[in-house]
RNA sequence: CGGGGCGUAGCGCAGGGGUAGCGCACUUGCUUGGGGUGCAAGAGGUCGCAGGUUCAAAUCCUGUCGCCCCGACCA
């Protein structure tokens, strides 16, 4: 492309509302344009290399046998209240209402549409397995979009949805997506990995889920690795142990005066206990169905509670902190409760960390106090139940290896939904003995847009993006510093050989200075840039080539350009 | 939804009852040529919107809409 006739436009400031490097970088370097609160047009630069990234995903899911469709992005409410997620899903389904008054929403994703499909099409056994994808436009009416392309609140979703007879089919395709996804993802030349999620309540029991992360900084996502096994979790679901606790000798139960000392920190630093020797009690109020309880979760004194963790230990639709009235009701004071006293309606989980036969400092139930000397097994009153509910954190250890976190951006997520959809909206084929059963499904997504953002996140550097080669919008941009004819026609020439040779080139023949030019070759990042310059040209015939990652600088004569660019290219992971 | 902040040219900002401003970007001409060259001349605004106060409102008051941050929320 020329750019003298391009639709391109570069922005030395940066707008106010973007905060992240991604987001600055896209805004500054032409790629989108913001239409209103995370909702975003994508420029031809964005648009170049989401076909890019869209071309390899397809070309992945080809490979292993998934078929490509586009779902309705507006679907009827009839389906989802089949499942019921009409209601579930909250205020982050857009609803709309037709001329004739009938229920609609913009779609978050398509479980419900592609079931209905499934439940039509699909008779026999012979048919399975069976994989369809699209990738299209989802809404998700985010609470706080943020980030730019990162959280939108309308984006482009790949998502395939897969068909089995029986669990092993289920498993089988499974890891054959997950394969596909590895292919994808190294192929664009990200920085991922691949970590178990928590299922959460798509999960049926004992459903795989793993989730594709690119690692950045800015990742919403906080991730457990154990470099020395390759383990990798999500901390929503990662079950590491800690070291170095000592356990006490269990002595008397004695309580004594905590003036205004409600946290364990302060409780601990006013009588020089060791914090791990006191326990914090949380109350949670825990909603299943339509009935409401109250646990009270007792954890070491310096952990947290890993609400993911402890909603799924509970089978749990809801959990959350319980209120200052709450408490009171139960008739528990906020910064002095602990499991000392039998209170109706509430019940009390210990984390697994918590020795049960030690003895810990605890809260007294009564104003300004402690008791210390409290052995769990001996002093709780009421059951006693010990369960995984802390949050991992640094200096943890997995099986007694170290772990390390990182913080990831989730753009992909694998998933076995079992039979959640194919149950509740009927569908059932028949098998080999001519019964009918209800069949399993997978579903599969990547975030295309997000995914363009956490690249550029992953990818950049003081002076602009760093495209990787495999998705970048051009493999080229090609300047030009010329004053003479000869020189223009020379560069027309070398523009008209790179296109030929099937390189995709930005052409900059605005006729600007040097000194922009280069900025903007940075900003944008591209692979390659390629300089003619007038001077260096007349004396010694070289055209130079530079390495946008690396700084790299050649010359090369003009019939070698080609050659060498495509073998730069190569090297980059441009026909990955 | 709670707390905080902001709405003035495409972007970044100043101004603060009486002629609408600066920098970048944009247009035209000259100039310059290896890290945003310089000079000159231009174009671009119902100061978010609606009421109110006033001889006079971008400015003061009320309401409203939008945006951003923190939190809550989030199969």
């Amino acid at each position: 492309m020329r750019l003298s006739q391009g639709f391109w436009q570069t922005y030395k400031e940066t707008p106010n509302d973007a905060e992240i490097p991604s987001h600055q970088l896209m805004m500054r370097a032409g790629l989108i344009h913001k239409t209103a609160g995370g909702l975003y047009t994508y420029l031809p630069m964005a648009f170049r290399s989401i076909k890019k990234i869209e071309k390899i995903v397809r070309e992945e899911l080809d490979r292993i046998g998934c078929y490509e469709v586009q779902m309705s992005v507006i679907t009827p409410a009839e389906l989802w209240k089949e499942t019921g997620r009409w209601e579930a899903m909250g205020p982050q389904m857009l609803r709309i209402k037709d001329r004739a008054e009938r229920e609609l929403c913009v779609s978050p994703t398509n479980e419900e549409t592609v079931t209905d499909v499934f439940r039509k099409t699909i008779n026999s056994y012979k048919q399975l397995p069976v994989c369809l994808y699209q990738i299209n436009t989802k809404f998700r009416d985010e609470i706080r979009p943020r980030f730019g392309l990162l959280r939108g609140r309308e984006f482009t979703m790949k998502d395939a949805y897969s068909l089995h007879i029986d669990k092993d089919c289920l498993n089988a395709f499974y890891e054959k997506m997950y394969g596909a996804y590895v292919a994808i993802f190294k192929r664009m030349g990200l920085d991922f990995i691949v970590v178990e999620a928590d299922g959460g309540a798509m999960a049926a029991g004992g459903a795989k889920t793993h989730e594709f992360q690119l690692v950045a900084d800015i990742g919403e996502d906080t991730l457990v690795t154990v470099p020395a096994t390759g383990y990798a979790a999500n901390i929503e679901k990662a079950p590491t142990q800690r070291t170095g606790l000592k356990p006490q000798v269990a002595s008397e139960l004695t309580r004594f005066s905590t003036p205004n000392q409600k946290t364990c920190e302060e409780v601990a630093a006013a009588h020089g206990f060791d914090i791990t020797h006191t326990l914090k009690a949380l109350v949670m109020q825990v909603i299943r169905g339509e009935k409401t309880h109250y646990y009270m979760v007792m954890l070491l004194g310096d952990d947290q509670l890993n609400e993911v963790k402890f909603k799924n230990a509970m089978a749990a639709d809801h959990v959350r902190p319980a209120q200052a009235h709450e408490l009171e009701k139960l008739g528990l004071i906020k910064g002095f409760m602990g499991p000392t006293v039998e209170v109706q309606g509430l019940s009390v989980v210990y984390d697994l960390t918590v020795d049960m036969n030690s003895s810990y400092v605890v809260g007294a139930n009564v104003a300004e106090h402690h008791m210390k000397g409290f052995v769990p097994s001996r002093d709780t009153k009421g059951n006693v139940k010990s369960l995984d509910l802390r949050l991992a954190k640094e200096g943890d250890v997995m099986n007694g290896q170290p772990i390390v976190m990182k913080k990831g951006i989730e753009v992909g997520h694998v998933f076995q939904l079992g039979d959640k959809y194919t149950k509740s909206m009927g569908a059932t084929v028949l098998n080999a003995q001519g019964k009918a059963i209800t069949p399993l499904m997978g579903c599969y997504g990547i975030g295309t847009t997000r995914t363009l953002a956490a690249a550029i996140e992953q990818n950049h550097d003081q002076d602009g993006i760093i495209w990787p080669a495999a998705i970048a919008p051009y493999d080229v941009y090609f300047g030009v510093i010329a004053k003479t004819d000869e020189t223009k026609k020379v560069a027309e020439d070398i523009y008209q050989t790179f296109l030929a040779a099937g390189i995709e080139v930005l052409y900059d023949d605005r006729g600007m200075g040097p000194g922009g030019m280069f900025k903007d070759a940075d900003l944008m990042g591209l692979p390659c840039r390629v300089v003619l310059g007038e001077r260096d040209f007349a004396a010694t015939g070289e055209i130079e080539i530079k390495v946008r990652k690396t700084g790299e600088t050649l010359k090369v004569q003009k019939n070698a350009l080609v050659a060498t660019l495509k073998e730069k290219l190569q090297s980059l992971g441009k026909w990955a």
